[in-house]
DNA sequence: AAGCATAATAGTAATTGTTATCAGTATTAT
DNA sequence: ATAATACTGATAACAATTACTATTATGCTT
């Protein structure tokens, strides 16, 4: 495996800009200094990183998929209002693994979790997006 | 609103075959008895229907929506192997409900979790699907 | 039962997010 | 420096879903 100045800036822009962006934003981010940067190429190494472990692939069901460098356990909440999404620590899903397992006798792989709502920001201002 | 013969059909296909189907699957099942029904007829009435509380629409991060009879309060587990759905009783998402508005001050509005893994029958046999 | 307003349909086109393809380019080991 | 090959950019392909529009069905009114 090579590593490429494009792959370096792409996951350089998802460590230094923790703002859990998409393929697309960090595409836009880095098109500006970098013009014939590609959007398949963006799409191809944060999948790779994120296969790696030097990502965390976060998967919206409606929405697009976003990227995060922080990468131990931990999960996330979408904001409707602002579509700024936070990180969210729960101990509760620790059990939840385990009962899954005891109950039902399912080998979890993947836990896909996306709690929506609104923030506490957006719920103490007026709306920020409609 | 006015009730079609297409929406009833679209909607007893969810109520009777309780396999959680996608709007392709319900649009392959009824196609063969009724050549001319559209494949966008099907979507737009299970996601009115969604909308009425009468099904619940179930959000795959990685995969088509699925369609579920069952409205009441529970959550979803698909298995990599054979792609079934399972329904998943879980009572330690109430507790993390209140858990996270309590905590982060989000009111939530939606929770999509995905489980993914290996269901109890395909652990104990060979794969059926790779 | 006939007429009428309108909601719903079929068929098609458009959209969106993502992945695949592939000729040319950059990277790394020798 | 050279050679092997992993990577890139550009474009096309793709899958799931939604939007559009002329036509049709539904249900109300009389």
């Amino acid at each position: 495996m090579k590593f490429s100045k494009q792959r370096e800036m792409i996951l350089n822009q998802v460590l230094n800009y923790p703002i859990h962006p998409t393929a697309d934003q960090v595409y836009t981010a880095l098109k500006t200094d970098n013009p014939n940067l590609s959007l398949g190429t963006v799409y191809r190494n944060l999948n790779l990183l994120s296969e790696m472990g030097m990502l965390m692939k976060i998967r919206i069901a409606d929405g697009s998929d976003r990227f995060d460098g922080r990468t131990d356990d931990h999960y996330h909440m979408v904001c409707e209002r602002c579509s700024k999404v936070y990180d969210v620590e729960l101990d509760t899903m620790k059990a939840l693994k385990s009962c899954v397992s005891d109950k039902y006798g399912h080998a979890l792989t993947e836990i896909t979790l996306t709690l929506k709502g609104v923030c506490a920001a957006c719920t103490s201002c007026t709306p920020q997006t409609e």
